[in-house]
DNA sequence: ACTGTAAATAGTAATCGTTACTATTTAGAG
DNA sequence: CTCTAAATAGTAACGATTACTATTTACAGT
């Protein structure tokens, strides 16, 4: 991968945001710093990023995909309300943090990522 | 919320699929019971569905929402080759039951949902 | 049963986040 | 300095989902 000053940029965009911005709004960061880039670099870096594993996807409820440059383990919370997403590092006191954020949580959702058995022999 | 053989319909073939279809998939399987039924049609109840929570929503890579009818507590295995989604049904003994399966496991998200602190007090 | 109504539907158009395409620019090896 | 493939800007296209509208339908009140 070659380098270049737009991925530079959007990579620390995303490492310095404390929310879990979508494309766009890494397109607008990023425009204060390089006004004529391209949305379509925007979304190209952040797949390539992905791919690298130098920033991970956030699922949102807002049909967009938000992206977080926190590598830290740590997991989410997501308002049905206001969609806002909040990161949670205790992992382990889980419902003793929620209920000092004053957060009511009313589902959970855990998926595991990888390959599976059949692509694993498949080739 | 007033019945319709058509939301009964959406509801029944999402009980009885043990894979995780798409808003199309389950289209075109009610359409074997009921021709005419818009594809529209299909959407809203979907979401009038989830939103009295019997039915869930499964995220996947595929930029589709999944649906799931099953909604016994388990979490979700989601192979980034072919999108497929396995249901691990025992929790405790995830690392066991992905050794069992071949199954190579590369990373892992938990999401918890509900009603953050702001949303609880405005209103 | 009949009627009024608001909800639900079928069919279609519109939306909008994301991806694809193309001519041009650029990084970096030789 | 040159060559070449990767990266880019700008724009067009895509496709999953949502919105819209005339019509149908469930069902509560008569």
């Amino acid at each position: 991968m070659r380098s270049s000053k737009q991925r530079d940029e959007v990579l620390k965009v995303l490492k310095s945001s404390c929310d879990h911005p979508t494309a766009d709004m890494i397109y607008e960061r990023v425009k204060e710093k390089i006004p004529n880039i391209s949305l379509g670099t925007v979304y190209r870096n952040l797949g390539q990023l992905h791919d690298e594993g130098l920033i991970t996807i956030v699922e949102s409820s807002d049909k967009k995909v938000h992206y977080e440059g926190n590598l830290e383990d740590h997991i989410h919370f997501l308002c049905k309300k206001c969609d806002v997403i909040t990161d949670i590092f205790h992992k382990n006191e889980v419902p003793k943090v929620f209920d000092n954020l004053g957060h009511l949580v009313e589902s959970q959702k855990t998926v595991y990522y990888g390959i599976c058995k059949d692509c694993r022999n498949n080739i």
